[in-house]
DNA sequence: TGTAGCATGTAAGCCGTTACATGATTGA
DNA sequence: TCAATCATGTAACGGCTTACATGCTACA
């Protein structure tokens, strides 16, 4: 039945679980709006080569009309997204933090130099934040247990939580160096 | 002069700059119990072949005795580090996190499958907490501002306090779950 | 005596990115 | 009319992993 897919592919299946169909270029989008807090976003050629490999499984279908190509989740991509939930641990987090790792070699430059790198990561965190807030926003209406959006905002507020502790330590390591 | 490199290589040469000489495996073992923690700790194979493209371009050298081959860093190599951190932009981090993932689709599994991939987690998280608990406390007596082991302390403890407010967010999600 | 750790690599292959290419539609 | 957005791909390539291979040393 369904071999094991990359993680990726099963992420973006997730993303059609919501109800709607949805062009590459579109799906492409909502992985931006979502999936990059606590994944990565792929690339928009990867999102139409993964489409062509869960179609080719049955996974979704492809119906076309106007020139575009909308994809649907099956029944079988259902049932594949489900026993993977079930059935496979998830694993650990992979954090790739370039801040920490050059703060970790810090000694190599000046004082200045790492707290600056710092600012200006708080900065980014704003607006990751900011983007993060927006999106949790537009889940308001739906986002109550049982409703469409409520896993979907509980995550969200993972991530404003997440971000937002981030913030705070850095603030403080910048103190600590000064 | 220094193309730029992988990050994972720069990271690599970094671990070279606290004053010893290393062999790949050695070198591997750093990582695992560093680097890991904010970056990727690479395959072995990885790091022989960035030692390899290391020494080629000067910013290791490989000393040869007994069968085992030890890399120090270069001056050059020191120049290309400070250089990168100095010049160009840290850049955002990338989290790959397939509990949060996993939590988005959670409304294709019951609450107790959600939750239980979220205790795992807990549980994974207590592990990922004490080996770090076990790094920090090796760096103390030369964790003070100006001495040797002062940023990796400093990367420490954001760690520390990173993975800890994970584990607090996620046993307030537990709670909302339930 | 055999297993675990030390030590060093090669080869194959996947995941994912960037660069390249194309064309329609909409709005300034 | 020109730029931005929508929409869909192909090709090349790099980073990194897994699997495979080899051999030595220390220890139970």
């Amino acid at each position: 039945m369904s071999q094991d897919l990359p993680i990726t592919s099963y992420a973006l299946l997730g993303l059609l679980t919501f109800g709607d169909e949805l062009t590459g270029y579109e799906l492409k989008q909502r992985a931006d709006s979502t999936l990059r807090f606590y994944w990565v976003s792929p690339a928009m050629s990867q999102v139409y080569s993964e489409l062509t490999r869960l179609s080719s499984r049955g996974l979704v279908t492809a119906h076309e009309a106007d020139g575009r190509t909308t994809y649907a989740i099956t029944d079988a991509g259902r049932a594949a997204l489900t026993t993977w939930l079930e059935e496979t641990p998830a694993g650990f987090s992979v954090l790739k933090h370039p801040v920490a790792l050059r703060l970790l070699i810090g000694h190599l430059v000046s004082v200045e130099t790492n707290v600056k790198m710092l600012r200006d990561h708080v900065v980014a965190l704003d607006d990751q934040l900011a983007a993060l807030q927006e999106v949790r926003e537009a889940l308001r209406g739906a986002d109550a247990p049982g409703e469409a959006f409520h896993h979907p905002a509980l995550v969200a507020d993972w991530g404003l939580a997440h971000y937002g502790n981030e913030r705070d330590t850095i603030l403080d390591l910048i103190r600590r160096l000064e």
